[in-house]
RNA sequence: GGAGAGCUCCAGGCGGUCGCUUCGCGCGGCCCUCGGGCCGGCGCGGAGAGGAAAGUCCGAGCUCCCACGGGCAGCAGGCUCGCUAACGGCGAGGCGCGGCGACGCGACGGAAAGUGCAACAGAGAAUAGACCGCCGGGCUCCUUCGGGGGUCCGGUAAGGGUGAAACGGUGCGGUAAGAGCGCACCGCUCGGCCGGCGACGGACGAGGCUUGGUAAACCCCCUGCGGAGCAAGACCAAAUAGGGGAGCGGAACGCGGGCCGCCCGUCCCGCCCUUGCGUCCGGUUCGCCGGGCGCGGGGCCGCUUCCGGGUAGGUUGCUCGAGGCCGGCGGCAACGCCGGUCCCAGAGGAAUGACCGCUAGCCGGCGCUUUGGCGCCGGGGACACAGAACUCGGCUUACGGAGCUCUCCGGCG
RNA sequence: UGGGGCGUCGCCAAGUGGUAAGGCACCAGACUUUGGAUCUGGCACUCGGAGGUUCGAAUCCUCCCGCCCCAA
């Protein structure tokens, strides 16, 4: 894995505001797994946007932070991020994905995130 | 070998790849009083969760608000002496309880200040109490003349029985039977004496015993406590709405106080203007007009410009501290003093993650060995509780492992 | 960060120091040809857990566990 540019994440490609997160859940698209549900909404920016929501249900403070930290480390690491329109994301954890391990984690989300890049094209 | 008890320590290590936060240096751009400052990007290097970061149960620092002093109420603490910034914490000690023991635990002031409570059982449950007994006496019946039965009156708290608890315990004397009625010992209360800073302990004397339990029932006594919390607080500061001042235009068209975070509104009160109704007085061309009283309604709008508060947002508070480590001294110890040395997370929808290799612990098998253990092969490979949120000191709770010392029991020599 | 409340049978719950009401559900019996309805009877070993106070604790006290709510 050659230093690809796109694997770098600050903190603009967060989002960071209690409003653009309601902003998503009011307004946005949602698609639903087994373990998450991912809201989706367009901004008005240059890229994409990533948020994570875990409540108290999925587990301690330890579970949801790790959740979270790998979260962000699978969205980080996927290579068809590039690909995807500006959006804003919120994926927000369900109970059930307290006890998940990386793996499913990973499998999950990507299977999420895969229907956000085709529908690029016709939107534009 | 097995059961325990106390104390201390660790919370994987090494290397690599991709990322995150932060600090330093270099390169670049802008400003510049040539000291430097600002901006974002890239490169290199450093640092980056805990013993409980947790629960938020105590105590402080810090910040703002309030406050002249005192009291009541409320809440908290409650053996003693120390330690400490402080504490409900810690250390040492006393007393009590548990354990064979090493040791552990204790809301451990007051029940003769007052009020209350105690189901059921029981004669009686707090001014004690005669159910069965026991003893004495009267009357009466029976008699083998020893006595026995019934009944009434009185004595008795020794015995039985009830209960969680029955008004000091044991023994001897004493007595009609009994009773601290008397005596000895134990306990209790009181008194001074000795030891101890003290809690308290010890021996002595006196009292014959009075004052049952419950204060995690109300309560009394002593001590302490102003309120809020870093989303505290400070600074900068959009849009929209609103406030104040000035000017212009329109219109019949408000001012003060209650009001103490600021401002406005509502509400209430007073005065002023206007208006409706009722009533009274005066005038009258009989249509009304003026005044008083009572009840009710109303009392600004638009534009321009300036100013202040303030919301979103940003900056700060924000990590050098009752700080860590090492050494010496004082103290039984908690801890204190002195010297040296180090800088050790600062996020903000919230940084520590993901993956790979090696590695002890661990698991399984085999071999050697008196035990202890050692060697080889294979598997697996950090994995228990748990994530800083202003900062400390504690407590409590959760949890993996290692070491040292000690106690009891069993076996072998 | 600060504050408040709840936990009692499978479900809803009363009881606030004296030995755990009641309703629904469930089980058994009666009635009925059978079922329903009705009637009778049954149904809490720790009252969220562990300690303590008391003679006695669901109730009082302390420490935990879980759930819910409020303010900023």
């Amino acid at each position: 894995m050659p230093g690809a540019p796109g694997q770098r994440l600050p903190s603009e490609e967060r989002l960071r505001r209690r409003a653009d997160y309601l902003r998503c859940y009011r307004t946005g698209r949602r698609r639903h797994g087994s373990l998450a549900i991912l809201y989706f909404v367009p901004n008005q920016l240059e890229g994409p946007r990533l948020g994570i929501t875990a409540s108290r249900k999925v587990g301690k403070a330890v579970v949801r932070h790790r959740l979270k930290r790998r979260i962000k480390e699978i969205y980080r690491r996927w290579q068809h991020r590039s690909q995807l329109p500006a959006l804003d994301l919120v994926v927000h954890l369900k109970p059930e994905a307290g006890g998940s391990d990386f793996p499913a984690l990973r499998t999950e989300l990507l299977r999420l995130l895969s229907g956000l890049r085709e529908r690029r094209g016709p939107a534009a």
